[in-house]
DNA sequence: CCTAGCTATAGATTTAATCTATGGTGCGAG
DNA sequence: CTCGCACCATAGATTAAATCTATAGCTAGG
């Protein structure tokens, strides 16, 4: 078996025909023909019924094909990793929920590295979504938090997919409000304060359990509710809707602007901000200054 | 890239050293030099560094370990399912809960099959392990039962697996008691019945979080409390010491001897029993085959 | 300062992949 | 009903890749 041949099967059985799979690879169709053959044999499958029509996968083929795509995209992980290397394209890819610390660490990793040719990703999105990035190595590592809330159910989430979680730093849980609000003029809230102004939310896609919040305190009752996936857009309800949401208290105010400011929440809970990592693979240079940076940030 | 070039990289890592490598891999040292070259040029990376005393991974060469492995293990896969079947070899997985249902149905396919050569397994394992089984396709069927208490997280844990479950049948809960046990007189049981004696159960490994138990209604305090592994000890134990353990009620007394009986329990609960599948690939003719004989059985 | 134990390079050789050309087959248009 | 078209299969030549043998170069340790 190579991967030659189930690249070939693949594309085979996506067009449907030898023939018109062998253009696509730029190969001539008996050399196809006889791949296909050489791999069949191997295993002493039959993955495709020929005919003068065409091809139509077997059910055997059907359960090959399977296994085939796992290896290929596997495979394709490799490529987008380290393919442009040759012409000094730096990679980089982070998946986090919404911390502009994240951001500015990742800005930050970004000058140091005085790269001329370069693709950075910063994936700002749902927590789920963060642990399958990194999980299938989309993303070399990601960031989220756990509280006595979520923290068995996603442990138990990352052991599964074999990650490893580090803690960077605990939070007190903050409010994030915009300046003009009435609630600016207090020095700390409670959620009673709360109470009457639109709470503000990420969405969490189809994985909309609870212990997926990027917020604490999510199964807590709320009137009004708004939720959003921009960060953007969120600081924008903020201030034009006189909305709040529940966050950890790390704000930068060049990133988020001057309207936006942070209170400390008197609730009894805390977050654990902290980053994962795949176990099975030793984290990239990249990813190693990332982390420093992470930490010289959050300290 | 070839599946080839991923192998003599994670030869060579192991060894410590190109030549003993190339020992092992029965091809000449130039050979494997210029391979492990090649790769390392068409990534424009450096995997290891030479010297006249072996070689040493770099820090990028143990990132790039970490993928070559997982690809491996995967193409691994594929191998463990396919090789021998030029001898005629079948082969078929199965990882389950401790059914006797299971059993039978395995037991029954293997005669049908008719084979003359085979390698079948049948696992009787921890809950976890199941999951993780046919999520890595060691087996290619796993066999679990839902409650109201443990639905939602063990459903969340084969949506991040890309596993399907497909209901069998509901039962009404059980218990398992020893034929000449005080409590084979009552007609159904209470769980006050039960409290005087030894409640038996099955380990469940280090992810002994309760939504992996086998028998529901776990988390009902207990005094006695038995764990064991294996089925035929935990009926040695229900008739020896007058136990009990909890579970659905289907029982097969060719399988499990006449002096094991079930007894109604009277709870407002149920236990939904069916099979989860990778929903990647399609399933075998041996598994759509177990699945049919699973269904007679239980219907 | 020579030898043992590495890896690297050169050029020959074997093996595998791919090519061109052609054969066989069944369906459908004329 | 038969000719042509759109398939896949086979044969043999050709090209490309993998591997081999032989040998060079390096360095630590006797």
């Amino acid at each position: 078996m190579t991967l030659k041949q189930l690249q070939y099967v693949v594309t085979v059985a996506d067009e449907g025909n030898i023939t018109s799979a062998a253009r696509k690879l730029f190969i001539a169709q008996p050399s196809l023909t006889s791949a296909i053959h050489e791999l069949e044999n191997e295993y002493n499958i039959t993955i495709f019924m020929r005919s003068n029509k065409g091809i139509k996968l077997t059910s055997e083929g059907e359960e090959f094909l399977g296994y085939a795509r796992q290896i290929l995209d596997q495979t394709e992980l490799i490529e987008e990793r380290y393919a442009g290397k040759g012409t000094g394209k730096l990679k980089f890819f982070v998946s986090a929920q919404h911390y502009s610390f994240a951001v500015e660490a990742f800005v930050e990793l970004l000058k140091r590295s005085g790269a001329e040719k370069y693709e950075f990703h910063m994936r700002e999105t749902q927590t789920f979504n963060i642990i399958d990035d990194v999980a299938h190595l989309r993303s070399e590592i990601g960031i989220l938090y756990l509280n006595k809330f979520n923290e068995e159910v996603i442990l138990k989430t990352l052991k599964d997919n074999n990650l490893s979680f580090t803690p960077l730093f605990k939070a007190q849980p903050h409010v994030f409000i915009g300046k003009n609000s009435p609630l600016a003029k207090k020095k700390a809230l409670t959620l009673e304060d709360l109470k009457p102004y639109p709470r503000l939310s990420y969405e969490q896609g189809s994985h909309n359990s609870f212990y997926f919040s990027e917020e604490i305190l999510s199964t807590v009752d709320c009137d009004k509710e708004l939720v959003v996936l921009d960060r953007a857009t969120l600081f924008n309800m903020l201030i034009g809707l006189n909305g709040y949401t529940i966050c950890s208290g790390v704000i930068n105010e060049e990133l988020n602007g001057p309207n936006i400011i942070a209170k400390k929440l008197k609730v009894d809970d805390y977050m654990e901000i902290g980053y994962i990592l795949p176990q099975s693979i030793r984290p990239s240079h990249l990813t190693c200054e990332y982390i420093e940076i992470l930490k010289s940030l959050t300290k």
